[in-house]
RNA sequence: GGGCGCAUAGCUCAGCUGGUUAGAGCGCCACCUUCACACGGUGGAAGUCGCAGGUUCGAGUCCUGCUGCGCCCACCA
């Protein structure tokens, strides 16, 4: 150890910090020194767990990424400090439709899960002119290929962005949810499942939308507001000249109408229970029946229920076991229908098929328009069915990513039990702890409104497939009730290429065979397992032992109620506990009133990349981290500013404390033992905060301390010591002072700055402390102020920066002229104290020549006080 | 209709368990090319803390009720 200090030529060193170029090189030396990489070889609690979101990879990147991802990052960094042996994998999510339809779009194919897989297909992006064709038709083995080829390259933007970022990924861990892994993952969990009795099937009214020809569950769901019409509609009563006026906005389902119903106690229609109605333009008779379901407020307080409207119709058909009429098809077109047939019956078959054929074959919307015209036609000597309409506006359930209405239509799927474990499912967001707390309050009310069970399939031809084959009976007929599962030793298996066990490929689809479930997995079913899939659950029982459950989740706010539920969810059923200890949920970025998301098209202005060439990583990184979790933050770019500001003041003040060169000695001097005291004041307050997954107000200290106590008060008031040549003693204490100062800030800026700190831990520390990486080093302790500071001590640096703030307005009012005849400075305080500022006061006065006021520090050193500021006022300005 | 959150300087926000004249950054104004930093420094102006009550010696902070904005959810006839 040699007895003088590392210390820097400023002049050797670049004027500017070269951010660019800093941030290859430091982002390819990590990588090389593996300093990310979990260590499988120590204890559980000795590790920190991240169930990192994997990005949907066909998305365009945005700042909305950088932000939430930021925020994971800088908590890993802090606990990577802390000592812990972090595990922090990346996923790529690219199982699902915004996949498939950009493959779909990209090499113009379509997937055909009943074709055979073909060996060796290339694919290449398709031209305009080959668009024009049909588009070539391709095994979903082939599919999946294609989609793999095609994300790997957005997988490659990804991981740059994360690296410059500065992302401390270990990117061992990496995997993408389409790949083998995850469907193995996906496909064990379906057997798990089914083995524990979790599942079932059922042909049963299902939200479907009629556009992507599939299921979606309640969670996919989301209301849109539209304009309609109450279009007021008569009924006859069976075998009478009396009629009752319904209200209704789809009049199209008039021939899906199965029954009439109205409140018990509504005296308007109490007598018509029991009776039959005839649905006009149709004549098909139905019962009329009391619900105390409906409301008499509402529209006319008697309405027609049709197969199926809506939830409340699937409810009554259910309880009062009415007939299906099931009108609108799996395309959204109105069904051929022939009436006077079985389950069709007509008063008047004849008419009836008549009027039907106007709309059988129609979207929804054109058949009621046609309807509602043949209902305004007045028959011979009677008053046309349609009495009134009026315009409202409500809610309609559409399918997130959809443009038209969802339909229900009666259809086979595989679903979740999850409303019989309301209460367990509830108990585990207790487990759970939220950050913010009160985003538990979103999984809780989700969980309590919950009204179906889990729909997981979904009638796609990408995705995860479902790990089962179905007997085929002689005539043909699948057999539902007991279906052929896959062997676990067999996954991943497609099933529409694989074979089940005891069956040969001859077999498939011949009587007495077998047939394979087309159906793949909502997408949900595999992004909720990611716990698993990082711990190789099922696979490697030590592994998943080390790595289950995870201890932190960080995550979006809107999606609680699908990956932070479903995945709460899987991991009570397959392993009865939670999956995470912590959930993290970031706030998103806003511009205006607009969210910045995928969806919107990104932040207006500029990309990822450019914010970074033009601000740093570090500057971008500094406004995530800004962030109060669960906040909304708006997209600034004065905030980019003030963090690229930081950066270089960084660079600078470091320069200028690393330059100071004295012989090694203790910090003996009240000032700088003062400046460490208030330091470590800060580092209490940041560490409290970082344990609370608060990063924010632990960067905010942090900052404050920096720029105002460091840079503007401490540097000036030790720097004048640190020169001096006929103070040896005080200019060691000085300058070891400013080098620990600036050592323990560079440490706790590191979790948010990773690239200024490293280069400046580079600069001195590295060496002196043995410590290649300040990624690697400890996040700062008390054993690093041992015998040198005390937080009581602090009070004689606030005195000191007072002093400070005291002769600058005194050189700031005689510059401007109006402290005339101010000649001497008074300091009250402590020998101690006094010697160190001696040197700063002489400096500074002999400079500024003005000023007369008094700083009183007390005995303790704890407190102060500013007297007898003696200037003349400002003169007032001139307007 | 239910739940949650927010409302503090022109803008973006911080203010923990209630305690003396309410803070920061940006912007604005004035001054300063001085040793690492003009991608800088120093100083300054600027707020009836959404509104109305209440609890308290004392309320930006706690309680009640309003108003506005945002998000999540809802059974949509």
């Amino acid at each position: 150890m040699s007895d003088s200090y590392r210390t820097i030529d400023p002049q050797a060193l670049p004027k500017h910090f070269d951010a660019e170029n800093v941030e290859q090189a430091l982002t390819a030396r990590w990588e090389a020194a593996g300093l990310y990489h979990y260590d499988p070889s120590r204890p559980r609690d000795e590790t920190f767990i991240v169930d990192t979101p994997p990005p949907t990879v066909s998305g365009n990147l945005h700042i909305g990424h950088v932000f939430s991802y930021t925020h994971t990052d800088v908590v890993v960094r802090y606990k990577r400090m802390r000592g812990l042996n972090i595990f922090y994998p990346m996923g790529w999510d690219d199982n699902g439709l915004p996949t498939e339809r950009r493959v779909q779009n990209h090499y113009h194919v379509r997937c055909d899960p009943s074709l055979p897989y073909e060996e060796g297909v290339e694919l290449e992006k398709a031209s305009s002119k080959v668009k024009k064709k049909p588009p070539r038709m391709l095994s979903r083995p082939n599919f999946i290929e294609a989609c793999e080829t095609l994300t790997k390259e957005d997988e490659k933007a990804y991981l740059a962005l994360w690296q410059r970022l500065g992302l401390s990924v270990d990117w061992r861990q990496e995997y993408s949810t389409v790949g083998g892994h995850c469907r193995k993952v996906a496909q064990l969990s379906f057997l798990d499942l089914m083995a524990k009795g979790h599942l079932y099937s059922s042909d049963a009214p299902t939200l479907w939308d009629v556009d992507f020809q599939t299921a979606v569950a309640q969670a996919e769901l989301e209301d849109r507001d539209l304009a309609s019409t109450f279009n007021d509609i008569a009924f006859k009563v069976e075998g009478s000249d009396e009629e009752f006026i319904i209200a209704t906005t789809r009049p199209e389902l008039l021939p899906a109408c199965v029954a009439v119903t109205a409140h018990p106690d509504d005296e308007r229609y109490k007598h018509l229970f029991g009776k039959r109605a005839v649905t006009p333009l149709f004549n098909v008779p139905v019962r009329i029946f009391p619900s105390d379901v409906v409301d008499m407020e509402k529209g006319t307080g008697i309405l027609m229920i049709c197969t199926f409207g809506d939830q409340t119709d699937v409810q009554w058909w259910r309880d009062e076991t009415l007939p299906l009429r099931q009108v609108i098809g799996r395309r959204g077109r109105l069904l051929q229908i022939e009436y006077g047939t079985e389950g069709w019956e007509s008063l008047d078959a004849e008419a009836a098929n008549r009027n039907y054929a106007e709309v059988a074959g129609k979207r929804p919307e054109q058949a009621r328009k046609r309807i509602l015209e043949m209902l305004g036609e007045a028959p011979e000597g009677g008053q046309a069915p349609l009495r009134a309409q009026k315009p409202i506006n409500h809610a309609v359930k559409f399918f997130e990513k959809g443009d038209r209405p969802l339909e229900f239509i009666p259809t086979r799927q595989w679903f979740c039990r999850l409303m019989d474990k309301k209460s367990d499912l509830l108990a585990r967001g207790e487990q759970v702890q939220w950050h913010p707390a009160f985003m538990r309050d979103r999984f809780s009310l989700w969980t309590e409104n919950l009204q179906f069970d889990w729909c997981i399939s979904r009638q796609r031809y990408f995705g995860v497939p479902f790990p089962m084959w179905y007997r085929l009976d002689e005539q043909g007929q699948p057999d539902y009730a007991d279906p052929l599962l896959a062997a676990p030793e067999q996954l991943p298996v497609d099933p529409t290429t694989g074979v089940p066990a005891g069956f040969e490929e001859a077999q498939r689809g011949q009587p007495g065979g077998f047939v394979a479930e087309s159906d793949v997995f909502d997408t949900w079913f595999t992004s909720s397992m990611t716990p698993e899939i990082s711990s190789h659950w099922g696979i490697d029982d030590e592994r998943h032992g080390r790595l289950f459950p995870a201890d932190m989740r960080p995550q979006a706010h809107e999606i609680i109620r699908t990956w932070a539920f479903y995945t709460i969810a899987k991991a009570m059923l397959h392993e009865g506990q939670v999956p995470w200890h912590n959930v993290v949920i970031s706030g998103w970025v806003v511009q205006g009133k607009d969210k910045i998301s995928k969806s919107k098209g990104g932040a207006k202005g500029l990309t990822p990349h450019e914010l970074m060439d033009k601000f740093t990583a570090d500057g971008v990184r500094y406004w995530s981290a800004n962030a109060r979790l669960g906040v909304d933050t708006a997209f600034d770019e004065n905030m980019f500013k003030t963090g690229k500001r930081l950066v270089t003041k960084l660079y600078n003040a470091s320069k200028f404390a690393l330059m100071q060169e004295a012989p090694k000695g203790p910090i003996t001097r009240e000032l700088d033992k003062g400046f460490l005291a208030a330091l470590q004041r800060v580092v209490d307050e940041a560490t409290k905060s970082f344990e609370a997954f608060e990063f924010s107000p632990a960067l905010k200290a942090t900052e404050t301390f920096f720029w105002s106590s460091f840079t503007d008060s401490y540097l000036e008031l030790a720097k004048v010591r640190a020169r001096s040549e006929d103070d040896p003693e005080g200019r060691a204490s000085a300058v070891a002072a400013l080098r620990l100062g600036l050592e323990v800030l560079l440490r706790l800026f590191a979790p948010v700055l990773p690239y200024i700190t490293e280069t400046v831990w580079g600069w001195a520390f590295a060496e002196e402390r043995d410590a290649p990486s300040i990624h690697a080093a400890d996040w700062p302790s008390a054993a690093l102020f041992e015998g040198i500071a005390g937080p009581q001590r602090a009070g004689s640096f606030d005195a000191a920066t007072a002093c400070l703030g005291a002769i600058n307005r005194s050189k700031t009012a005689a510059n401007v002229g109006v402290a005339r005849g101010i000649t001497s400075m008074q300091l009250a305080a402590p020998q101690a104290l006094l010697d160190d500022l001696a040197p700063v006061r002489d400096d500074v006065w002999a400079a500024a020549k003005v000023g007369q006021f008094e700083i009183v520090v007390d005995e303790a050193l704890s407190g102060f006080e500013v007297r007898a500021i003696e200037f003349e006022p400002k003169p007032e300005k001139k307007k």
